[in-house]
DNA sequence: CTGAAAGCGCTTACAG
DNA sequence: CTGAAAGCGCTTACAG
């Protein structure tokens, strides 16, 4: 250890020049003559200088490179959606050759809040509720640009969507031509109360999460009277357990399960499995998100293929052009039916079933 | 949108005071008058001051609050190994409230290195090989503290390590114990070729990966002429596809299988099942990380279990330790076994096998 | 308690 | 082609 690390000064004293002039051989940024570009690019060899200092250069070019993603959960929360690490990938896709990378943001209760602190040029928020949220408040107070995923309609955010009330709307659709008319919900969470629950009307009505809300919409668009599960997240075990719940009631046992993740659908299917249900005889199931998930329960799984990463990268474009200074537009993607093997026609039993209760 | 950010002079205008004092006053750092310090607070209000500027901030004090995570991998591969999210998480439990936070680096080929470039204070080496790496250079370069996660040992480079070697050893022993002699190893991905295929001498000799190395020896010290095959990484599906690849030839079956990580071994458990073979009456699997892996087959696994959370926060005190210029050791983690219900004696017919091979 | 000054390390017009 | 100067926005000794 040299002690204290080479600064432009230094190089440029060395090589008998001024900063400046260290400065542009360096950066190659003007006109230099050859011999006094070697020179310098000696200078800075011998010294060990490593470049610029990143905190200097930032505040003269009045940005840092970093785009800050703000996450509503832990890290660990947040990562378990595979979703949410296909997006960010494609964010990284698309920032990361533009000379950017990505900090994370997560805002625990206390403790310095990184959102005010770093030194960020742009933010992305990921699976938050952007109007309701005071976080929207402290960047726009900031000035940086936001974009949001799947956020619900603010102000002055640019928002990367997806047609979630929609697409869920097709899915119920689909299970209601199949013939189902008993169909019950699993939710991704709904508010941040960490509490995993049967849907009341009471806890529809202050629901928060966006996405959840938008597709629980869909589907009480076909099946108004539906009952569901409001769970802590996309998760296999959380669909587990809200299968268990939904499908243990054999009296009042739904036809159909629209989970609102594959993952959940998973967990569904294997509940239904440990009740000794069939997917799709006894029971049709139905997930979101399209992705492969490592589980022969999940196997042609009838679902919603979202391009997650394809919404990453339409993030990490709205950034760049922010940053830009363009004028940059919302964009909403379309999800795509996918019809597997985890769907068809209610059993004969079942309608008798309904028949024998009405 | 008023055009231009208010910065401290203009606050220090509207107050007519200099910027020392404003400076003063609304960081708290000095004696300042109350009647002086709401003046001050009252016009950054109004002028809506969003507090200092962090990259001038950062370049005054020396420190931008951010410490660079370094993946080898894309996102997408890093996350997908539980072990990783956990670690990440364990860092962001310490490093959090110190007030840094974490910025992703990951090393694509070709494009601008934010190894080089972002303006952090220090950095943690996620499943990289600092010994052989250019990357530590380029950050010793800078004068950033090292940390590394279970990084082979290098000068200058402070490690959070784990007992991969003789935990595995120890797993390893725990079969021979049970009888078995005909063992195999499915290892996680051993260098950057991103091919999945049988182990080879030339293959072990030019591995690069050092945990895949270390649990690897710790297999080897206890079955030296061990079969194996090499994955892309710690998931189901590789593991899947290696315990068909290493359970294909009835003829020369192993009687118990060494996965290196629990979802590797989930996958062998799955490959097995497919083949009808009963796990552990027909073959032994043993895992390593001791996760929870959201899946049937991975219920009751005999691994080693490692404390990840506690690695990341390990790890993200050294970063601590180092930023405060203290003297950090480096440390070493100890994994610890957990006989599950996928280990027991080999069966008398595999026996009779090599009996007969005899 | 308050202000003038220096400086963090760099880049970029602007003269020469 | 080269250098002196200004300035990015802040903080922190140092006088007063």
């Amino acid at each position: 250890m040299s002690g204290e690390r080479p600064t432009l000064a230094d190089v440029a004293r060395r090589a008998g020049v001024s900063p400046s002039t260290a400065s542009l051989a360096l950066n190659d940024s003007g006109p230099v003559s050859a011999a006094t570009r070697v020179r310098v690019e000696a200078a800075a060899q011998e010294l060990g200088y490593a470049g610029p200092d990143p905190r200097a250069r930032s505040l003269r070019r009045g940005r840092s490179g970093i785009v800050g993603v703000v996450l509503e959960d832990s890290l660990r929360d947040a990562f378990r959606d595979p979703m949410n690490v296909l997006m960010l990938d494609g964010i990284a896709d698309v920032t990361g050759p533009a000379g950017n990378s990505l900090l994370l943001i997560t805002e625990r209760a206390g403790g310095p809040s990184s959102l005010v602190d770093a030194p960020i040029d742009a933010v992305v928020l990921f699976g938050c509720s952007p109007r309701v949220d005071d976080k929207v408040a402290v960047v726009r107070r900031r000035g940086l640009p936001i974009v949001s995923i799947e956020g619900e309609p603010a102000d002055g955010v640019v928002d990367v969507g997806l047609d979630n009330r929609e697409a869920t709307r097709a899915l119920a659709q689909h299970l209601r031509d199949l013939g189902h008319r008993d169909v019950a919900l699993v939710t991704l969470e709904l508010d941040r109360e960490r509490r995993h629950r049967l849907l009341t009307p009471d806890l529809i009505g202050r629901a928060t999460t966006y996405t959840a809300v938008e597709r629980m919409k869909g589907a009480f668009e076909v099946f108004p009277e539906a009952r569901g599960f409001a769970t802590l997240g996309s998760t296999i075990d959380e669909g587990l357990v809200a299968g268990r719940e939904l499908l243990a009631d054999t009296a009042h046992r739904p036809t159909a399960i629209i989970g609102q993740s594959d993952l959940l659908a998973t967990g569904v299917i294997r509940a239904a499995a440990e009740l000794g249900l069939r997917v799709p005889d006894d029971l049709s199931v139905v997930g979101f998100d399209g992705v492969r998930v490592d589980d022969p329960a999940a196997d042609g799984l009838t679902t919603m293929v979202q391009p997650a990463i394809a919404k990453g990268q339409a993030a990490g474009r709205a950034v760049l052009g922010l940053l830009a200074g363009e004028e940059v537009p919302s964009v909403s993607f379309t999800s795509e039916f996918r019809r597997g093997r985890t769907t068809a026609s209610p059993a004969a039993s079942a309608s008798a079933g309904s028949a024998a209760r009405a």
